[in-house]
DNA sequence: GTATGTACTTCGC
DNA sequence: CTCCGACTGATTCGG
DNA sequence: CCGAATCAGTCGGAGGCGAAGTACATAC
């Protein structure tokens, strides 16, 4: 099949914001391949913008600027035109596909852009790494470039990009799969829930029909996807909504899906997974190593929390901590020593041959506590069943006082399933900063803004803050803002701002990240963050707390505008360090 | 030619 | 991780 | 009673911080 016939049903759906459209354009797509298995695998991929399933992880290693030199080289457009054309749409597929039609020479001879050439040529890419990697990759786009139309360009340019923007992701696949091969969604799903591949899935529908789906089970080496949660910001909200439920620590650390079975030749096996079903086995050798101490049954899949911890004390130390453990090859064996971690396990998904997803919560706990012998870091997650907002207001302050970041209520009606995604109200978390009386807010000044994307072109993603420094007279960057905005308040920006604007960095201004553009400190704007971090880029504070180290917000959003307060009655400096200081888990 | 620094990407939250 | 917006399907409102 | 208005839920895509690895450029 030719790329075009992809292209053409993905600028249709482009077209459209109704999902109803796009399953129908998708399920069309799909039905003209829908005996060609392999074909049809790859098209799926594609469509998610991957190629491969999550846990396989087979990445492109390009992304934005990558894709831009390769554009510019592909295309013998210049580099800076090229970075305009980015600048100016916030879309590499708009930047390639004007490259395109923009091209110097016209190409003589072609080959036709089949799906599975755009296909194998990206495979290649991922496939690529070492010394000249990058210009190999370079080589390889150009040469599907060479190829295709602007209108196919764009595609895969965004395939680069790693955002195909089509509106488009795993649940309308999934509708538009169920309807190509004649069943309900809720069944694509079940099978998803216990195998989360979709090219896969679309593979098996298509090599043995409905039938296919139900010969699709959990199994202990292939992650589940994880059940996340919604969010209420008040306790008697929670109640409310879910009835007696059973409260608990929401720990913050690493999600981590925990795989053991048994394997004839070399024993028994542990292999971990994160929420995104990245592979950290070879990570957490001291997990791994206590878990096979505590787990007492053959076969089984737990789910639970990998935090930091002080391995004197056993109190729970920050988040950052346990991210130098994640995605580490260098140095394993001092950074177990460095960072040791517990594991809070909070549910079990499948244990002994037995899929225990479809059971009630409760039960799934009952056969957790079954299977685990707790020991110093291995621990089932810290609970309480109430209906009482009092006794859930208490858990909580307890929680936060041991060091959590808030609590989840799960529901622990007989229909409580684990179910992959956060659709439900079955899980609710509730933190401390949603609690909005607790006025943990920041006035900051504008310092920078950067130019948005996708649907932010043409105005900013986000802005550069800052707080003010008293003694030094100087406003030092602290984060930047781009989450919290309102359509209304993205398409004031550039009156707001405009006036301020300057080509340089103000004289009273310190920041080591450069936006792309600079503002004189005039506009405060009000922000909520989780907590402070020490952070390697920011200004805010640089060496007061550890030499080398600002300042920085977790999670930072934006609440209001402060048109009462000039820049310099923006938060101090100062304020920021006292801030910290009262942290509870906090570093030094 | 190796060592060091930096830009970029990916992924955890 | 936080947040916003468009669409959808269900329910309520009002002539 | 039926169409219009309203509401909650789903889904997708904007954006944040930090840490690690990789490829490449530069310094020595």
């Amino acid at each position: 099949m030719d790329y075009s016939v992809i292209a053409e049903a993905y600028s249709r759906i482009e077209e459209t914001r109704k999902r109803l459209e796009m399953t129908e354009i998708l399920v069309e797509l799909f039905s003209k391949v829908k005996d060609d298995s392999d074909l049809l695998r790859r098209i799926v991929y594609l469509t998610q913008g991957q190629l491969s399933p999550d846990y396989q992880s087979m990445v492109l290693g390009v992304a934005n600027k990558l894709a831009l030199k390769a554009i510019s080289r592909g295309s013998g457009v210049s580099p800076e035109t090229i970075e305009n054309w980015w600048i100016e749409t916030g879309d590499l597929g708009f930047v390639a596909e004007r490259a395109m039609a923009n091209k110097t020479q016209t190409s003589l001879f072609s080959e036709p852009l089949t799906v599975n050439r755009v296909f194998d040529s990206l495979m290649n890419m991922a496939m690529k790494e070492g010394s000249g990697s990058q210009k190999t990759k370079q080589d390889i786009f150009a040469n599907l470039f060479h190829d295709s139309s602007p209108h196919e360009a764009k595609y895969i340019a965004r395939m680069l990009s790693g955002k195909l923007r089509l509106g488009i992701a795993d649940m309308t696949i999934i509708d538009a799969l169920a309807q190509t091969f004649g069943t309900e969604k809720e069944r694509v799903e079940i099978a998803y829930n216990k195998y989360p591949a979709l090219g896969q899935i679309a593979y098996v529908l298509s090599e043995k029909g409905l039938d296919g789906l139900d010969e699709i089970k959990i199994d202990p080496g292939v992650p589940l996807k994880a059940m996340l949660c919604e969010r209420l910001s008040s306790l008697p909200d929670i109640i409310d909504k879910l009835g007696k439920c059973s409260f608990e620590y929401k720990y913050d650390g690493l999600r981590i899906q925990a795989h053991i079975w048994s394997d004839p030749r070399v024993g028994q096996v542990v292999e971990l997974y994160t929420r995104q079903l990245e592979n950290v086995t070879a990570q957490f050798p001291d997990v791994i190593e206590v878990l096979k101490a505590s787990f007492n049954k053959t076969e089984g899949i737990l789910d639970g929390e990998c935090v930091p911890i002080d391995i004197n004390t056993g109190q729970m130390l920050p988040f950052q901590e346990v991210s130098h453990r994640r995605g580490r090859k260098t140095e394993l064996a001092k950074a177990i020593e460095d960072y040791p971690v517990s594991v809070f396990f909070f549910d079990c998904l499948f244990l002994n041959e037995e899929e225990l997803i479809n059971l009630p919560y409760t039960t799934r706990r009952e056969k957790l506590a079954s299977c685990l012998d707790i020991s110093d870091r291995v621990f089932i997650s810290h609970s309480l069943i109430t209906d009482d907002p009092d006794k859930a207001e208490d858990f909580f302050q307890q929680s936060l006082s041991d060091g959590c970041e808030g609590i989840i209520a799960k529901s622990i009606s007989d229909d409580s399933p684990y179910k992959a995604g956060s659709r439900g109200w079955q899980w609710v978390k509730f933190k401390r900063d949603y609690k909005s009386e607790l006025d943990d807010t920041v006035d900051l000044a504008i310092i920078g803004g950067f130019a948005g994307r996708g649907r932010r072109a043409g105005t900013y993603g986000a802005l550069l803050m800052a707080t003010y420094n008293h003694e030094t007279d100087t406003f030092e960057s602290v984060t930047k803002l781009g989450s919290g905005f309102n359509d209304e308040m993205l398409a004031s920006f550039s009156s707001m701002l405009d006036e301020h604007k300057v080509k340089k960095i103000p004289v009273r201004v310190e920041s080591k990240m450069i936006p792309d553009y600079w503002f004189e400190p005039v506009v405060v704007m009000e922000v909520k963050g989780a907590e402070i971090t020490l952070s390697p880029i920011h200004t805010c504070g640089l060496d007061e707390i550890r030499k080398g180290n600002g300042l920085a917000i977790r999670f930072p959003r934006f609440i209001g505008m402060r048109e009462d307060k000039g820049p310099e009655d923006a938060t101090t400096t100062e304020e920021m360090v006292s801030l910290y200081n009262l942290q509870l888990k906090r570093l030094e």
